[in-house]
DNA sequence: TTGTATGCGTTATCAA
DNA sequence: TTGATAACGCATACAA
């Protein structure tokens, strides 16, 4: 960082490698850490790369090595529903956080339609991303498989729909699930409602199933009537407690719903309808971030540390570019309830 | 696109050139779209091009060229506040819109901290980007003057908050603000209270400044009690409603939200003290994207074009890239009112 | 442990 | 209008 100010600064190695007086080789050596080099070369080289501000060329080194230090995060949402969503808030924090420090670049991509997947296909396949971040797919996208059938270097932010050599980090959402509502249950609540996520996407289907589940176990009936449809988005999420509590003689007096967004929604039709949070109606939620936080009354939630899943996704993908033999991995975070105040 | 199936892909000039019986030069020539070359050579390689799938190596073009082919998405704010929100989302849209048409890579950069500000000056200096798109800077956030000050190509999303030689895109905000506070007026309201931006940024000052002129433009006084303030987020356009509730003696009559966010906040609370929008508060919004559809009840707002302005500062970026002596650009979008139910 | 020489795939210069 | 040829800045095989 410091450098004296009649020391010109270098722009190529081979500057370096004169001012050094050693070869380029020796430089090059030094910089991708060669354990072939003496102590007094690489002081030498160190010191006047520090001195000069060197640094290398970016392209250069990915003609020969054939990297381009550069991962895709590819948003494969119709409209990017997902940037007004915490959730993604999150998965950039976390991503960023470990691709910056590795001076990796991260190229973001948005692939509606099956034009844009074959562009990420042909960006792969072309060297111009080194790997991929696959955020939030749906049932039907193809290009997780399209991904693993080309063999290209990827990682998904959720479990794949169907089974899928490709590695992955998810929560356990079924176990999440039955968590809120087992809390719910036992804070007295017997007309348990939820507002569900959409049953193409896996993190809506194991949702449901938890709160079917926790149901069942404490021998409660699951009345359809109960049970409204969102798309995770805050408006879907208010139109599905109207629809729920439309239907329904009695309102609910307990609430799952399966996402941050959604819980706003609901939150916000229960408002208007008079009905407090949680005197009349105990409402757990599921935390993406900090939207939860922000729910009026505090909400119980199930937490994601999203954040973290992201480095932990990030540093997978990292390891199989360096390592393409590297295993496929899953890991699911388990679930944990943060109470607030509600449910 | 369709290419026989025994065609060997191409994956170098130097294959294309030896398959269409030409030179190196010419097909380089010819991908440039260069005039000095005849009809039948550039059909020939036009022709093998597209026959053996071949596409140019990014790296290599780099190389000599100078040009990376990607501009930087820089978000220079504190913690990534503005992922949620829907402002963010349309501008990544405009922008993504442009940028994959032209086979740019958009590289997405946090730049919260003194050390990642100096990362964005490298990237530039060094060439790894070869501009800057800047999303939504504070006061003091020293970006903006630092990229002028190198002179490296970039663009404001907003309005920089001293004068500065460089492009930007804004919405007349002041003249916004001024035409939903009137709206409040010519509805009959007379207490209007507004739940204000941050201070520190342009968008925040000028919405204020609008509101307190259009109060005198009709000669109703300006009451610091009904003047909230919040820094754009939905949690604090809440808490400011809820300090103007709390400070006055009568509730208003009238609100202006300076931002789409803050209003589903300022919203909630109403609801919540059992007021009705618009019966017993007329209430005015901005509208940055769909938030402000979410809004229950349906809120009048007054329109940002935000994909439409982030498409434009796209192509002022690109513009200036390509050529860099090109004019510092400024265009202000006018506002206006979309009136849906309230106010 | 070090240096020399070659090649990565383009564009650009120059001569033809 | 075309083609040889020389960069661009780096990594690496090989020789020393």
């Amino acid at each position: 960082m410091v450098r004296s100010v009649d020391t010109p600064r270098a722009h190529t190695l081979e500057e370096v490698a004169v001012a050094a007086g050693v070869s380029k080789s020796t430089v090059s050596r030094v910089i991708n850490n060669s354990p072939a080099v003496s102590r007094t070369a690489r002081d030498a080289v160190r010191q006047t790369i520090a001195r000069t501000g060197y640094r290398p060329n970016r392209a250069a080194r990915t003609l020969v090595t054939r990297r381009t230090g550069s991962v895709g995060l590819i948003v494969s949402e119709p409209e990017g529903r997902v940037f007004s969503d915490p959730f993604f808030a999150s998965v950039v924090r976390g991503v960023t956080d470990v691709v910056s420090q590795q001076d990796i670049q991260l190229v973001l991509v948005l692939a509606n339609d099956e034009r844009a997947h074959r562009q990420v296909l042909d960006y792969l396949r072309d060297g111009h991303l080194d790997g991929a971040l696959l955020i939030s797919s749906h049932a039907r996208d193809p290009l997780p498989r399209m991904l693993v059938e080309e063999a290209l270097p990827a990682a998904l932010s959720a479990r794949p729909v169907s089974p899928l050599a490709i590695s992955y980090v998810d929560v356990d959402s079924v176990a999440g699930a039955a968590l809120a509502v087992t809390r719910l249950v036992e804070g007295g609540r017997r007309r348990i409602a939820t507002v569900a996520g959409p049953q193409d996407m896996p993190a809506g289907q194991d949702r449901l199933t938890g709160y079917r589940q926790a149901l069942h176990r404490h021998e409660l009936a699951v009345d359809p009537a109960l049970v409204g449809y969102g798309n995770f988005t805050r408006s879907s999420g208010a139109q599905a407690m109207e629809q729920i509590l439309a239907a329904g003689t009695d309102p609910p007096d307990g609430l799952f719903v399966a996402s941050d967004l959604m819980a706003l929604g609901a939150l916000a039709v229960l408002a208007e309808r008079g009905l407090r949070v949680p005197r009349d109606v105990g409402v757990v939620g599921f935390d993406d971030s900090t939207a939860a936080l922000e729910a009026r009354p505090p909400l119980t939630t199930v937490h994601q540390p999203v954040e973290q899943m992201a480095r932990t996704l990030t540093l997978t993908l990292l390891d199989r570019i360096a390592d393409p033999g590297s295993p496929v991995t899953a890991r699911i975070y388990p679930p944990r309830l943060v109470v607030r105040e509600s449910g």
